[in-house]
DNA sequence: GGCGAATAGTTGCAGACACAACTATTTCGT
DNA sequence: ACGAAATAGTTGTGTCTGCAACTATTCGCC
């Protein structure tokens, strides 16, 4: 309840604020000689677990945490490069599908273990096993908290 | 050397990935009702730790993480709500400083309880004193790590 | 059954950011 | 001491993203 951080408290936060940027842009620039972005790649790989290789744009763009918007921008992009195809539902015709198509499914296929392998040595191999373990319980119970009051 | 991540290392993986998204959104929403932006907000907090509460651009920019262009333009809106000023240096006239205002340090001053609250209720406290150390220590593997191979 | 509310998706618009190109100034090698 | 290279900053441009507004469809309640 003290107004302001502990030294320890404000080094682990800058830390973790800071390492967070230059971790993504390094992923990022790992994955880009590939000619995919990680916004793309994330839709490749949600799609290729998902069944019959679709979903809905809304479930979608909740999985890839983006806005609408932002989810029928980026499909449009990936739809150009044939990646994935829109279609439409019988059941309820106001859904989208976003289908991956088998081209898609090759890209992601390609592209996966460049993804991996810098995942690993940016991340997984520095931590070590105990802490990739430790890293997903702290973030769990992180998002845990922020599920818990999400209109707060 | 593995081609995939393992069952533990993608749930720890994606826990993480899937965090850093809420809990940023969650800390901006934080202070939004304060009239600032997160970004802005730092801005202010590096100027006023900086000697003189000034600081170049192009250190200002590599605190930030964000590009020269990137810091000039969050500059100017600063500047529109009078919390920086631009001062030319006089034995380097390449240079501006970033010099904090008056009215700039009092925004911080005023806004920074409810930032240091929104960080100690959304992460700081979920994680208890020992696992804000763990986060400490996690990122500062990864930034080391990072740093080792700027230009890889 | 039918009308209001909720849901799915797209589009217009605006903001934030990076890269490339440019100017201005300083530093360094010879 | 001079010219090339490096450094600091800004501006032009394009991309990505979200919010608000809009249409279309479905759901729920009377």
């Amino acid at each position: 309840m003290t107004e302001w951080l502990t030294e320890r408290e404000q080094a682990s936060w800058r830390n973790f604020i800071m390492s967070v940027h230059d971790l993504m842009a390094a992923l990022e620039a790992d994955l880009a000689p590939h000619g995919i972005t990680m916004g793309d790649y994330e839709v490749l790989v949600w799609l290729s677990e998902a069944d019959e290789q679709r979903m809905r744009m809304c479930d979608l763009a909740g999985a890839l945490q983006l806005s609408p918007s932002g989810l029928t921008r980026r499909l449009d992009g990936m739809v150009r490069q044939g990646w994935v195809q829109r279609a439409s539902c019988s059941s309820d015709r106001r859904v989208a599908w976003a289908q991956l198509t088998d081209t898609g499914l090759q890209k992601m296929q390609q592209v996966a273990p460049a993804h991996v392998a810098s995942v690993r040595r940016h991340v997984l191999d520095p931590l070590g096993p105990k802490g990739v373990d430790q890293l997903g319980a702290l973030f769990g119970r992180v998002r845990d908290h922020l599920q818990a009051l999400p209109t707060a």
